[in-house]
DNA sequence: CCTCGTCTTGACAGCGTTGTCATTTTTCAC
DNA sequence: GTGAAAAATGACAACGCTGTCAAGACGAGG
């Protein structure tokens, strides 16, 4: 039995014969035999590593996004190499990149939002010729796989929903610019009210960054208008802007959801644990990572998949800041 | 120039004149070389990596604690390898450990709550002879270097706050009896109790297990009480109860903070997002994870450390749900 | 029974470092 | 200067696997 057989059976590598194979693996049974990764990875010069590129996104949102990656990197003995890029500049984290590349010696990488956006990194792995996955909304920025949800689906039919409980003025809170979710969330909303007649007006709709305190100062701005110009609901690009238009309407003595309705956007864990319950969209983030992942190890394995973007649909989870659950 | 020479100077190994450093590095630097890690592993028989191994706890305190780890493994060149144990049993827990130190062979650990206080894990990396380093309020389990904040203090504190603003009638949702804090955190409560003079009544102390929904049927429990009896305080033994007090609050009508002060413990992100804002402890927690890398590095460079134990003060912070905050 | 093609197995040379130990160079006391 | 100790450098064999290519086994067809 020679080195290389087992190592044959070992990889699934096929042509050997099935007595062979059971005889190998029976035998790494019995002696507790696990193939040593380091020699492994030297010799195939592949580290069976995936690292995954995130900017400081809302924590929730990037522990699903771990599970999912890391769900389906077990199913193929693939590590997962975590990197928060939170507070480095695009010039930073290339030169992180490259490090990895060189000496981790990642084989692919996925790209969280809003990195799955950024051209200037795109390009920086493109050029390596490293195969990468971006989880985003907006896959037309570059031929890679792309894995996302539907904002604008969702968007449109949450605000939809607004509209069929009877609201006319209906704001706004945009996030942040720099997300490709931001616009689309924004189209929704854009063509859920022309859908119905409803006129857009500019100063329902104000600017955001996805943080709570955008929530705040979005629904203050907006609550100050005159009364007949005053919105009757608020969608929010995101929950926790949205908590923060509670938090002010809360301050401020604005019952939610009979004088104003709130929705957010992502089902973030807290939106179910205030009082009253966020009117949110629910996005499958575990899927899309293991999703984002899965394409990733068939690339690894020699698919070829450029172009393919994946979206999955996302769903309303209606609650009680838009008022009571029966309508 | 032997090729021994440059792998002295790329690991700091001394014995080498500095001319001949010199000359190395800016060779390195100029055909930009780094050391391939896959072979240095296998030379070395170490894998400079360290394998952060968690329950499904909190998302926003392990994104808190990956975050600090990184920031010790970087300056280092470590990689962290994470592993979310949510779902599993002990036994696949222990399981999957083997496969970790065998397989991908990382070179130490480090065990988030609860599984650092898990008798049977400590034991298994303890016999293995493989260095790890544990996150836990309850240094005393095992002789392997801890490092947490002192839960006991930092409740007490919050709780002889509550006192010192007139409050008598002190109930307290209990935590994950799980979790070593629980217990710490439920002590901190009695010392400031006994302390003045106030009487433990187990009426008053509710079981719970760190969930929302714990704090939900905690406060209906404790607010059912007769009027006489009823508690004026609450202090949930983590934050996210304490949101679940919050929200059962606000669903009967009771005013916080004027009918009822809330406490909870954590400082998660939200606990500033929700209105009132919740007052809490705030943990030190990328503190925390940095010295437990530190703790692991310096043991795997060889220092011995066994029965250090290190615990960070936590400090209280007052928001509006128990009271005005000026007093 | 031989030949050819296919399937299975094995020999051997890397992969790019580190560890060990031998060798060379430098340093320093006398 | 000289000798001995210390410091710096280098040669070479691992490390445990995979890739390549050659050799052996086996079946089918003539």
């Amino acid at each position: 039995m020679s080195i290389k057989t087992v190592s044959r059976v070992m990889n699934d590598e096929g042509n050997v014969s099935p007595a062979t194979r059971d005889v190998v693996l029976t035998a790494a049974q019995r002696l507790n035999y696990r193939p040593n990764m380091a020699a492994r990875r030297l010799a195939s010069r592949r580290s069976f590593m995936i690292c995954l590129l995130y900017d400081k996104a809302a924590s929730d949102y990037m522990v699903e996004v771990q599970f999912g990656v890391l769900e389906r990197c077990d199913a193929d003995h693939y590590s997962l190499l975590i990197r928060p890029c939170g507070e480095m500049s695009t010039r930073q984290i290339k030169q992180t990149l490259e490090q990895i590349i060189q000496q981790s010696n990642a084989d692919g990488f996925i790209l969280g939002p809003p990195l799955a956006d950024n051209k200037s990194i795109i390009n920086l792995l493109q050029q390596r010729g490293v195969p990468f996955v971006r989880i985003s909304q907006a896959p037309k920025k570059a031929k890679q796989p792309c894995v996302g949800v539907d904002d604008t689906q969702a968007a449109h039919r949450l605000v939809s929903r607004l509209i069929e409980k009877g609201h006319r003025r209906i704001a706004m809170i945009r996030g942040n610019p720099k997300h490709g979710s931001a616009t689309d969330r924004l189209n929704g909303y854009r063509r859920a009210l022309l859908e119905h007649d409803i006129p857009i007006r500019d100063e329902w709709i104000v600017g955001g960054s996805y943080e709570f305190e955008d929530g705040v100062a979005g629904a203050e701005q907006l609550l100050a208008l005159p009364k007949r110009r005053r919105p009757t609901a608020i969608f929010a690009s995101n929950d926790h802007m949205a908590l923060g238009v509670l938090q002010y309407a809360g301050a401020s003595g604005i019952e939610v959801p009979e004088e104003l309705a709130v929705c957010g956007f992502d089902d973030i864990e807290f939106a179910r644990f205030v009082w009253p319950g966020l009117t949110t969209v629910n996005q499958p983030i575990r899927g899309v990572a293991r999703t984002a992942a899965d394409l990733l190890i068939r690339q690894l394995k020699g698919e070829y998949l450029e172009g393919v973007s994946i979206r999955l649909p996302a769903a309303v989870v209606e609650r009680e800041s838009t008022g009571p659950l029966e309508p």
